[in-house]
DNA sequence: CCAGTTGTGTACTTGAAAGTCAACATAAGG
DNA sequence: CCTTATGTTGACTTTCAAGTACACAACTGG
């Protein structure tokens, strides 16, 4: 019978092979990070053999840099920022990336971030935000601690918001960015608030409304 | 001369020395997640051996377990609410807990949570906080998937407040519980709002108080 | 003061994952 | 059609961290 041969074992040119890889990396890594996340696991993913991996990338170290770079790349091109702000762009670009690579932007922000060996990748970014949200905060809020504080804080949430809005599917995409904006700014108000002493909604009833 | 004893090595009673390697493995856990971390990274924490962590603990994923129950527990200790509210007390009970022990904190939520392999154990308190908050949100946002955005959202905010206010250096301690609810106010009130369309503060000038 | 119990250290074994090698398969060019 | 360059693979070696065995040291009770 001509049904011989077992697998007509697909072929495809390098640069696509590279870019195969580097997204089912990217899932892979995003799922437990890079110390947890075997070769194996990014192979398979890939629908390769682990060999196929070193004739595109030198280590596995080599291939999360890789991964990282491309991923940075990204949100460089989104959120290309001259001086540096923490602005309205910022979200949009923030949003814009995580849409385009949902498991790259989890990666980036809770699992690269975490890791000594690779974080500096990313903090200069992150740094850079939250200096630039320092001097816009630090303009309303007089205290330098609490200052500080909501710097560091509202880039966080900006991020977490968008994640929080990748998990639940994304709703209403044409306002999210405005929805991430005013979550910022709560935040933020909440360092602006001098003597605060707010509570939270009462704790809901399961019958609350007949 | 009586001085030839190199070092007096000083022995503890178990349970203190166990608790000692506890201390020691939530600081080094803490650093990297539980991959990343080495036994003799925790051995040499706690300035004993690799083999004093066999004495006291089976195994490394024993001795994993046994950092996060502890922490689990002094969580529960401090928020401990029977029907499981995510009210002004959860707040109070989480700053309690990440003041005992920022690093036991930082491990539970900004580790533990993303390893698939031990998730589930904070897994369940998480989804409590979610849930609640979820009926708390619902009761105010007509829409479900914004809802249950806000509601994952919100229990972030008010950890990653925490987390960026103990790396702030603790500022103004007695107010903290109060900001932090007002920061998760915030979030919530991002959601509720119908029609929004906010900027954030312009950026500033780096020369903007001579 | 001596013996038994328990905590501690040095040196070793083992297993899993990273990294390597030589052969096969397939498409393009002479 | 045959050669050649490159994508692909199964089987192998190496390396490092988890786990183990045995010898030693210190406190406790007789």
């Amino acid at each position: 019978m001509s049904a011989d041969r077992p697998e007509p074992v697909r072929r495809l040119p390098r640069a696509q092979r590279r870019e195969q890889i580097l997204v089912a990396a990217t899932e892979a890594f995003a799922r437990s990070g890079y110390a947890a996340t075997g070769l194996d696991d990014i192979a398979s993913e890939a629908c390769v053999t682990r060999v196929i991996l070193y004739r595109h990338f030198d280590s596995k170290t080599d291939l999360y840099q890789a991964v990282l770079d491309r991923m940075c790349a990204r949100l460089d091109a989104h959120v290309d920022e001259p001086v540096g702000g923490f602005s309205d762009a910022s979200v949009d670009g923030l949003l814009a990336a995580a849409i385009e690579s949902p498991a790259g932007f989890r990666l980036l922000f809770q699992h690269a971030l975490r890791e000594p060996e690779f974080k500096e990748r990313i903090e200069k970014f992150r740094a850079d935000i939250t200096a630039a949200a320092f001097l816009q905060i630090a303009a309303v809020v007089p205290d330098k601690a609490l200052a500080r504080w909501a710097a560091q804080l509202a880039p966080v949430v900006a991020i977490e918001a968008i994640i929080a809005w990748l998990d639940a599917g994304q709703p209403e995409p044409s306002r999210a960015a405005a929805r991430v904006r005013q979550a910022v700014m709560g935040v933020i108000g909440a360092a602006v608030a001098s003597e605060v002493d707010c509570s939270l909604p009462a704790p809901a009833r399961t019958e609350d409304h007949p």
